[in-house]
DNA sequence: TCTGGGGTCCTAGGACCC
DNA sequence: TCTGGGGTCCTAGGACCC
């Protein structure tokens, strides 16, 4: 049975939406970045990318390309917000909606497109009321499965519409860049290339044994994907897999290599994820510490803890324990804390009083937190800047240490 | 003024058990 | 005493996506 796949993307998503809310900004070359100092461009409006502005980029290589540029810092409960509009917009076609990203979703139209008249009539419909409310463009590809339907929709931007029909899928991939398919990066077209890869059309012809031979299980998939096969199904969010990880990271604002400096970042880092996995309902059994010297090398250690954990203390104290087991030979430039191996739990009593207390001060923080944003109230430990002299390992988690710092 | 942050999946090697 | 597996779990690192 032939499935009608649709694939949506939003055009500059974070660029448009700045774009819209703020009206200064319009027609004009702006680019979205990261809310700290050391950060790169996340998405380029079309004016930007005119002048060679685009994902990646330092603020200031951009800047060199386009001296008129205009820097926006993310605002992302504001794309978050608009993110789950347009998907709430989706939902009136097909329940079968798969959120792939911010601003991409697939949709399986299959059983739509009687009831809507016909495939271009949806596409005008979600495109029209997606413009009327938001004043963004998108860009839609259609195809008989996901990875032509996300082939497609690449294929013309902005405001695009592409149609990949049975007949069309050979003539259409044979001259198509292999990379440009989902999946196939820069690292496996070099691979490839070496065995004269370089089209879709090439990669269909080549002998799956002998991909299979050199890439083992990815091998097999290779042949499919340069054939356009892809029987993946569209899984709408209730039917999504549970999450698997949560963690933070982050570029420090400079170099460091003083321990206490250090632990302020763990800390910091430990209640950012210790907060979400509460929030998602989760334990973690695995504390992942990430490092990242300034000279880029990125490197890792994890950690077992004797049960499952989502308490931010303990997260932290997981954290501390593996930084060390580590002799760190250089600046730190980056930090970053990832919990692994969850369980999913709805409920688990604490058994001792003090344990009890410490839950209920930490779901009082998360809530004021999540009702407030980050880091409304917080342990005072993070907030003392006077502490840089301290080696303390364990801050102090008392009730007097939590301090609102938002204006009420 | 060098280079973000959230994830998932795969591989490969070692430990350990049967 | 010497030998070969298979299976599973853990760890580190890398590729890829947005």
């Amino acid at each position: 049975m032939e499935r009608i796949i649709m694939h949506i993307d939003m055009n500059a998503f974070f660029a448009s939406v700045e774009q819209q809310s703020n009206p200064a900004l319009r027609g004009k070359p702006i680019a979205v970045t990261g809310s700290d100092s050391r950060t790169v461009i996340l998405t380029a409006s079309y004016e930007a990318r005119a002048f060679g502005v685009k994902t990646g980029l330092t603020t200031w290589e951009a800047r060199q390309k386009c001296p008129d540029l205009i820097l926006v810092p993310t605002n992302n409960r504001l794309y978050t917000h608009v993110s789950s509009q347009i998907m709430k917009i989706l939902h009136d076609y097909t329940p079968l909606v798969e959120v792939f990203s911010i601003d991409e979703a697939f949709m399986d139209i299959t059983g739509s497109v009687s009831m809507f008249g016909s495939l271009e009539r949806i596409c005008y419909l979600i495109k029209s009321r997606i413009s009327a409310r938001f004043g963004i463009t998108c860009s839609i590809g259609i195809a008989p499965n996901k990875l032509l339907a996300k082939l497609a929709s690449e294929m013309k931007k902005p405001d695009g519409l592409t149609i990949i029909r049975n007949e069309d899928v050979s003539r259409t991939l044979e001259h198509m860049p292999i990379v440009e398919l989902c999946g196939i990066g820069r690292k496996m077209a070099a691979k490839l290339a070496l065995y004269s890869i370089r089209t879709c059309g090439e990669l269909g012809r080549y002998p799956a044994e002998r991909l299979k031979m050199r890439f083992g299980i990815v091998g097999e998939k290779l042949h499919q994907m340069g054939l356009g096969i892809d029987d993946s199904p569209v899984i709408p969010a209730e039917e999504a897999e549970e999450v698997k990880s949560v963690g933070h990271s982050m570029t420090l604002k400079r170099d460091i290599r003083e321990r206490a400096d250090i632990l302020r970042y763990l800390l910091q880092l430990s209640e950012m994820v210790g907060r979400r996995a509460r929030r998602y309902g989760v334990w973690g059994k695995t504390v992942h510490l990430t490092v990242r010297y300034a000279d880029f090398t990125t490197f890792g250690k994890q950690g077992s803890q004797p049960h499952h954990i989502n308490l931010s203390e303990e997260i932290y104290l997981a954290a501390v324990k593996i930084l060390d087991s580590l002799e760190l030979q250089h600046p730190v430039r980056l930090l970053g804390i990832r919990l692994t191996n969850l369980q999913h739990q709805t409920s688990q009593l604490p058994l001792f009083p003090e344990e009890q207390t410490r839950l209920k001060l930490t779901e009082a923080m998360d809530k004021v937190n999540n009702r407030h944003g980050d880091f409304t109230v917080m342990f005072a430990s993070l907030l003392d800047q006077q502490e840089k002299g301290s080696h303390v390992i364990s801050p102090a988690w008392r009730p007097e240490g939590i301090r609102n710092v938002a204006v009420a």
